[in-house]
DNA sequence: GTGAAAGCGCTAACAG
DNA sequence: CTGTTAGCGCTTTCAC
């Protein structure tokens, strides 16, 4: 590592002028310039980030944290996230808390003030007084896919009208003539994805439709989650002829038991998700899904981040945190609906 | 962000005293410590780790590089990778340079020995001299799935004996009593999947079985890839009973041209792939592989970057920089492959 | 146009 | 046991 006081020398002028041609700043003349910029090559210089950042009081990243990125709808939306970041000159690092909160409160003590100047929060199961010190500590935080815009959480955030997205996804469901619904709900009911039941539920009830809790069953948020759910589902009441899920993983786990029960998709059962994950586009028969802006939910809550850094007046602390709403969730009709 | 003077003031000490209990060095009183630590629970004080980088000349991150986080291999890889750099404090920032050596090189410039300490290569499509470049610079470099043990590339690297991979799922599909097999090639022939194909290549001339030029096709590592890619190859040869795929997902969109022609899996064509990603298990039918130790690597290849960061006598500017292979691949087989 | 100097928040000797 | 001091590499007034 060389650095800038190396330059300087090697270039015979002082450091302050090495800052100045390195970040156009300042007048320089145009044959020191070209002594500069000559020596940077020669030495192979290039600054020092985190000096940088201290002597600006500002820092190159920001943090996301996920619960896994493994679960693959993450990394659709940690790489529109960083595409997002870039721009502003963030890196981004990416936090697995694995659904501990403690994990989850580590990463903020080590990062949030200091190394990130500011927090993405996915489904990642903080705590939110945790979240609200991070932000007392100078990083502003964004929660990125709130479920309900219409019951904001206390803190910036962007938030995408998943209660809209399960009615769409029953309405589907309905228009298409079934009665016999079962519902696998992708966390606790009382958890993350309960709004998206909610739109459901309201959905059936103005169709005059019953969900019995017997045809309601919880998964976690994968294909082998929903898998199970769905046998117990269909073993239970054979005469189901559609299944909606909270989440797309388990509606194509839905579609793996189907086919190991010897239903067909969609002919014998029709299945619904929410998000369109790429996946959903790639699976046997294409699944229907309820499609939710990602790539703009991650863009917004990048530059809702960015908004917060520069001007920290407007965080949390503030009676009425800034809440942006994505556009609507919209109806994707594939290859495992169809009409009764 | 309250400074370290900041807690010291309130607990009436220094902040070398601070610093001290903080990190556990030096001896420090008993109730001057307990003053300490109120101070900084008080005040919410957490080290700048910024700061603290630029006194200790390291840095509290290492960079990551894939092509993009959304192909569904890299978080396997990086989630393992990420865990194992928690354990040296370091924290792993994604950098996806979308195959672009310049968006590659840009990374390099800008982490690599300032906010970073050492870089982690996927494959990424960079400049052998960008990283040479890089590790001049101090952060050692470390190419993390290196394809050909028996051909080091000239930088530290973690190797995979992929050629092996190429050659156990042929000699599976040989053993099945195959002989009419296409293989898809999930790049450039002469590229990163080039000793996979050599492997397979190897095991079939053994076996004596010729595979014509036309029975081979190039894909992208995507699902569509393979599904365009497979369905050429079925329809030129129709004969063909069974698919050699470099990766998993070009394997996956194998079978689903088969389904699309009308073809069942494994029956009228048994598919083979490499890797063994999580979807691999979850396809239907589940999909006959060579699992590759992913985690194993990752873990080798963070353990490798840290000896390198502490010890940087040990770089790639030796004759020979370390070269680490990982426990062999190994043939999974699962429903997609039968017996002709 | 260019240089001198202070300081970002922390660590690491070395004194006391 | 605790304080003093001198940087880490860079940015940023403010002089010249």
């Amino acid at each position: 590592m060389s650095t800038l006081s190396e330059v300087a020398r090697r270039a015979g002028v002082t450091s302050a002028t090495v800052s100045n041609v390195l970040r156009n700043r300042g007048r320089v003349g145009e044959q020191t310039r070209q002594r500069v910029l000559e020596a940077v090559e020669a030495l192979n210089y290039r600054p020092h980030l985190a000096a940088r950042a201290l002597a600006e009081g500002r820092a190159p990243t920001i943090a996301l944290m996920v619960s896994s990125i493994a679960n693959p709808f993450y990394p659709e939306f940690a790489l529109a996230a960083e595409r997002a970041a870039r721009t502003s000159g963030h890196f981004v690092i990416i936090c697995n808390t694995n659904e501990d909160p403690h994990a989850g409160r580590t990463y903020l003590d080590q990062l949030a003030g200091s190394l990130s100047e500011g927090v993405l929060v996915m489904n990642a199961n903080l705590d939110f007084d945790d979240l609200r010190k991070a932000e007392a500590r100078g990083a502003p935080v964004v929660l990125c896919m709130w479920e309900r815009p219409d019951d904001p959480p206390g803190l910036p955030c962007v938030a995408v009208n998943f209660r809209l997205a399960g009615r769409l996804a029953a309405q589907h469901l309905i228009d298409l003539g079934h009665t016999r619904i079962g519902a696998i709900v992708g966390s606790k009911l009382s958890g993350i994805h309960a709004s998206r039941y909610e739109g459901f539920v309201d959905a059936m009830r103005e169709a005059g439709i019953k969900v019995p809790a017997k045809n309601v069953r919880h998964a976690s948020d994968t294909i082998q989650g929903g898998y199970e759910a769905a046998r117990e589902l269909l073993e239970r009441d054979p005469k189901i002829t559609a299944v909606f899920a909270t989440n797309d993983l388990p509606a194509l786990g839905t579609m793996h038991a189907a086919a190991d029960l010897g239903r067909d998709v969609p002919n014998d059962l029709s299945v619904v998700g929410i998000t369109d994950i790429q996946l959903a586009q790639q699976s046997r028969p294409p699944l229907t899904t309820v499609a939710v802006p990602t790539v703009e939910a991650a863009e917004l809550a990048v530059s809702l981040l960015r908004e917060l850094i520069e001007r920290p007046g407007r965080a949390s602390h503030q009676k009425t945190p800034r809440v942006c709403v994505t556009s609507e969730p919209q109806l994707v009709v594939r290859g495992s609906t169809r009409k009764r």
